[in-house]
DNA sequence: AATTCTGATCGAAGCGCTTCGATCACATTA
DNA sequence: TAATGTGATCGAAGCGCTTCGATCAGAATT
């Protein structure tokens, strides 16, 4: 079994107390006592235990993330901003995977406040009215990335979605296209709405009229996006381009093309949004608007660490930019050639 | 504040260890007590603290994961295997990321094993032997993952590395190469090594001698196995078609032939090894072998599971199948078609 | 020299739980 | 009826740590 605080106090000849305290920095010690405390913790190895640490009220160095799925790109890449940044600050990753069931989140938000953990990461919660308020009632640090507008007094780290998906939609514009289909992520999600409205906007201020017809929900999924793309591509009118939600969603509805007997992406343009490492390694190569995934993680830890130093500072919101990375996916419209 | 466990005994009217008791399951409880626990329960809404619980000596519910990235897609797949099984057994999962650096692991594990966790899954560990032995010696839970042969005494779970780099080298050769490049994965992991030994077992059984010069090592990352490339296409003799130990090698190859102006993949054929999702994405796709990474996360998991409720349970090591996945990376070498 | 103050160090309580041994009521036996 | 046995329930110790208030020696003050 390891040493335990009360070893190293034995062998340091002080008190519990003042091992703690040498350790945690929370009182003065004298020089002699500190080094020799410091001596008997390097000779017996001895590292604090961060369970009895939490339950007498101390740090434990633990972080609950709790996340829709891991092995999703986009969660990934946040995934290992967050680890990388939790690293680099001492921090231990205790992650609740929901599964995409948004019945878990409340329990895990409840465990993981209520247990190790010294602060909360929240990605992309889809209920986070539901037990967010006690959190904040009772001042405990969380942060939630990629989700917005829901209340206002939660920290959050988004993205400009509307901004981004306002560019993609212009860049199709200006290649030429007219008819551009929108396939867009799941409406509970305030990402999902902005990036509708961009994409309105950017066709309001071009002149367009927006057809509804146009518009259908992927929710973020390969198959249902796939599903959406058939149906556009079936419209008496079809379109010549088709903006997606995310960058999975864009791989589904360049399924659909290809499964129509269509020509990708000469047929129809496709442009995404997320940029994941897909996106890149595909062939042609998505165009796609970048989001700052492992930099939002990053943030995203980065303000939860100053909620947890210091439980009294305002809320906070950041919003990081996106960018338009053209690749190879959209063309101009066939006839307009 | 949450209700503790004392609260639900005065409410019951009962004491806390018959509380914990009921809970637990470790003792008969009256079917009226035990009633009278679990409405108290309800009513208060109360939850075990998994802290304290860990404290007394009772179970945490925590596993603890160490992985050496979160974003690379392999370990990905594994860890949504591990997530998934841990999930439907109830637990939740505390991950340690090296960031590849080995000098994280002993620490790691140590701070792992004498914590909060129950048990501990590695995934490919660089330096097992440095710690695993206290481990094992004092009979903590522990399951390695695709790693092997460092010791005799440690529970693994593999795949069919040798055999996997021997059918995709065969296919290469039945494609009509003689000229097939390796480049290898990092030479302290046992799946390079075996896969090595794969793609030489299948050179000799054709009777195609082993040159040296065509072994390049790409530690299994994308830059290296680019410039391994770069240099086994800049031979005299270049080969017609390339093995990677892993998928992203793979990736890091395709470019290193574009970047040579050749075509891709009539000029060079290209092989992996994974099946990680890019693989299917990429087009042209990439014939590669097969692992089952999600059942690996989840074979170990339940393997875990089993040394945790029998710690008596004698040392087990599982092998999964691959399988050669064929896509559109390969084709026979242009002299011979 | 006696008193007060200061601040480093210590002791002990307590965090929420598990678990061992004690207890106590009841049933069984002689 | 007294003695013994049985088994559900309880009490208390303890897991390893933090932290509050107490202590005690030395410095400063009169």
């Amino acid at each position: 079994m390891p040493p335990t605080i009360k070893q190293v106090a034995e062998r340091a000849g002080v008190s519990m107390s003042t091992v703690s305290h040498v350790l945690n920095g929370t009182h003065f010690v004298s020089p002699e006592l500190t080094q020799r405390v410091l001596n008997a913790v390097q000779e017996l190895d001895y590292r604090l235990n961060p369970v009895a640490r939490s339950l007498a009220g101390g740090r434990s160095g633990v972080i609950g993330v709790m996340i829709p799925e891991v092995a999703v790109s986009y969660s990934g890449e946040i995934l290992r901003g967050i680890d990388e940044e939790l690293a680099s600050a001492g921090y231990d990753l205790l992650l609740h995977t929901t599964h995409n069931q948004r019945v878990k989140e409340p329990v895990f938000v409840h465990t993981l406040a209520h247990g190790l953990t010294e602060g909360l990461l929240l990605l992309l919660p889809s209920d986070p009215n539901a037990y967010l308020a006690p959190l904040h009632k009772k001042n405990f640090p969380y942060v939630v990335i990629d989700h917005q507008g829901f209340d206002d007094f939660s920290p959050t780290v988004v993205s400009t979605n509307w901004r981004g998906a306002f560019d993609a939609t212009q860049y199709l514009i200006e290649l030429g296209h007219q008819r551009i289909g929108f396939v867009a992520g799941a409406s509970h999600t305030s990402s999902a709405l902005e990036r509708l409205q961009g994409y309105r906007a950017a066709l309001q201020q071009a002149g367009i009229p927006f057809d509804a017809e146009l518009v259908r929900e992927g929710y973020f999924l390969r198959t249902p996006s796939y599903e959406a793309a058939l149906h556009l591509l079936d419209l008496p009118d079809p379109p010549t381009a088709i903006f997606t939600a995310n960058d999975v969603s864009a791989f589904g509805v360049i399924d659909a093309i290809h499964s129509r007997g269509l020509h990708f992406p000469d047929d129809v343009s496709v442009i995404g949004f997320d940029d994941i490492p897909e996106a890149a390694a595909a062939r042609p190569a998505l165009t796609t608007v970048r989001q700052q995934l492992v930099e939002m993680g990053r943030t995203a830890v980065r303000m939860l660490m100053e909620y947890i130093t210091q439980p009294e500072r305002p809320m906070q919101r950041v919003t990081l930019g996106t960018e338009l990375i053209i690749r190879e996916s959209c063309k101009p419209p066939k006839n307009s050639a």
